[in-house]
DNA sequence: GTGGTCTAGACCACT
DNA sequence: GTGGTCTAGACCACC
C-alpha cells in the first residue's frame, strides 16, 4: 500500500481523504483498531504530528474514535461509514458534471463516455491512467 | 470572468488547464488573436513570465500557435480543438470513475447519482459554482 | 456509584472534593465511620497513600477524626458539617455570579436562565449526569 | 491583562476559553482584527504553535474566520458571537445547578444565596475570591 | 507500549 | 510582515 503524498496540497488533508477512501472502501473495517500513530505515521513516512493531526480531524467528523491508552479505533456504527461514502461519491459526482459541462459535455455525451469506459475496462484496458 | 487561482499547485499549470477550457468549451475560437502576454498576464493576476510559461505550454501540444511579431493565435484546425476536448472529457471520465470504484459505486449506482445531480440542478440547484 | 477521578488535577484534591460532598449531601451521616484507607482507596481506585492524603486534608479541616486503631469518622457535630455545606454552597454561587458577570449576564438574566434550567429539569432532561 | 494559565488542563483550550470570553464580553468587537499569531501567542506566554491551535478551535467554531495573509478576524456577524455567550451562560448555569443540587440546594435556597451575594457586592465586597 | 500536548524552529506563499 | 504547514524532539499520564 503505497501513500503517494504530495507536497503541492497540505500532507494532513492528503492524510485524511487517504484514511477516509480506507475506511469507505472497506479496507478498515467498523470497530477495527487503527495502527498507533507512530506506527502510522513511519507507515506514510510522515511525522507523527501530521498523522496526529490528520486523526484528530477524522475523530472531529466521527469517523473515528480514540480510547485512550487503548489506541483509536474505526467508528463501530456503519451508518457514519455509509453517510461518508454517499457524501463523498456525490461530490464527486458533482465537480465531475461540472467540468463535463464546462467542457460543453452534456448528460447524454457523459454516460456515452461513462459506457465507453466502462466497455473498455471489461476489455482489460487499465483504469487509472 | 475571474481566474481562481490557488497557490497550491503551480500557477502556470492553471493557466494552461484554464486557457485549455476556454479553448475548448467556445470561449476562444479557431483562429482567434489572443491577448497580448503581458495584457492576459495583468487579466489573470499573474507574473508576465508565469503567463508566458502557460503559453508555451500550449504551443508545444499544438492548441496555439506564435505568428512572430503579430502575436500568438488560436489554432485554426477546429480537429486539433475537438480532439483536446474528447481527450480532456475522456481523462475526467476515467479519472470519475476510478475514484467511484474505490468508493465500492458500480456502473448503475454512478449513473443514478448523475440522474440525481442533474434532476437537482434543473430544479436551480448551484453546481459547484 | 463512580468516582469520576480525571487525570488533569490532582488526585488527592479530588477525593477530598468527592468525600465532602458525600458528607454534606448526607451520604455519610455524622458519626458514620469512614471505610478503611485501604478499603476506601480500593474503591476508588487510587493508590492508598493517595487516599491517606486526602483523609488528613479532611482531619485538619475538621471533618473527620481518628480515633486511634478504631478507625476514623465523620464529625458527630452537625453543625460543622451544615457549615460546610454552607461555606460550599456560597462560594459555588460566588463564582457562579462571578463567571455570568463576566459574560455580561445581570441578576434578572440569570434568575430567568435558572428558572428555564428548572423548568427543563423538570420535564425529564438530565442535568449534566 | 493577564492570562492566568494553569498547566493542569491544555493549554490551548484555556487560551479558546479565554478568547471566547474576551470575544463574548465585548473586549473584542466583531470586525475586530485579532493580533497576529506571534503577537498574541508571545502577549500570553505560550509557543506561537498553541495559539495557532486555538485559534484554529476558534475558526472551526466560526467565531473568527482568517483573511489569509491579511490577519484573523472577529466574525462580524452578532448573531453568532451572542448565540456563543447563551450557550456558555446556559452550561455555566446547568453545571452550577448541578452541583448546587449534590449539595442539597433547592431552587429556593438557591435563589436565597444568589440575592445575598448580589446584597454582598452592591455593598463593596468583591465578587471572585 | 498508548495518545495528548507543548515547544522550537523552519519553510512557503502572499503583499 | 501575515497565516499555514511540517518536523523533531520532548514530557506527561495511563496500562
Amino acid at each position: 500500500m503505497t501513500w503517494n503524498l504530495d507536497s503541492q496540497r497540505p500532507i494532513y488533508v492528503q492524510l485524511v481523504e487517504r484514511i477516509q477512501y480506507d475506511i469507505v472502501s472497506g479496507h478498515f473495517h467498523p470497530g477495527d483498531r487503527l495502527p498507533s500513530v507512530r506506527d502510522f505515521a513511519s507507515e506514510a513516512g510522515v511525522n507523527p504530528n501530521t498523522m496526529q493531526k490528520a486523526l484528530a480531524e477524522l475523530e472531529r467528523s466521527g469517523l473515528v474514535s480514540t480510547q485512550c491508552t487503548a489506541g483509536r479505533f474505526i467508528t463501530d456504527d456503519p451508518s457514519v461509514i455509509t453517510g461518508l461514502r454517499n457524501t463523498l461519491a456525490k461530490q464527486h459526482v458533482q465537480v465531475f458534471i461540472e467540468k463535463m459541462r464546462k467542457l460543453g459535455c452534456g448528460r447524454d455525451e457523459i454516460l456515452e463516455l461513462i459506457d465507453i469506459v466502462f466497455e473498455e475496462a471489461a476489455h482489460g484496458h487499465s483504469f487509472g491512467m
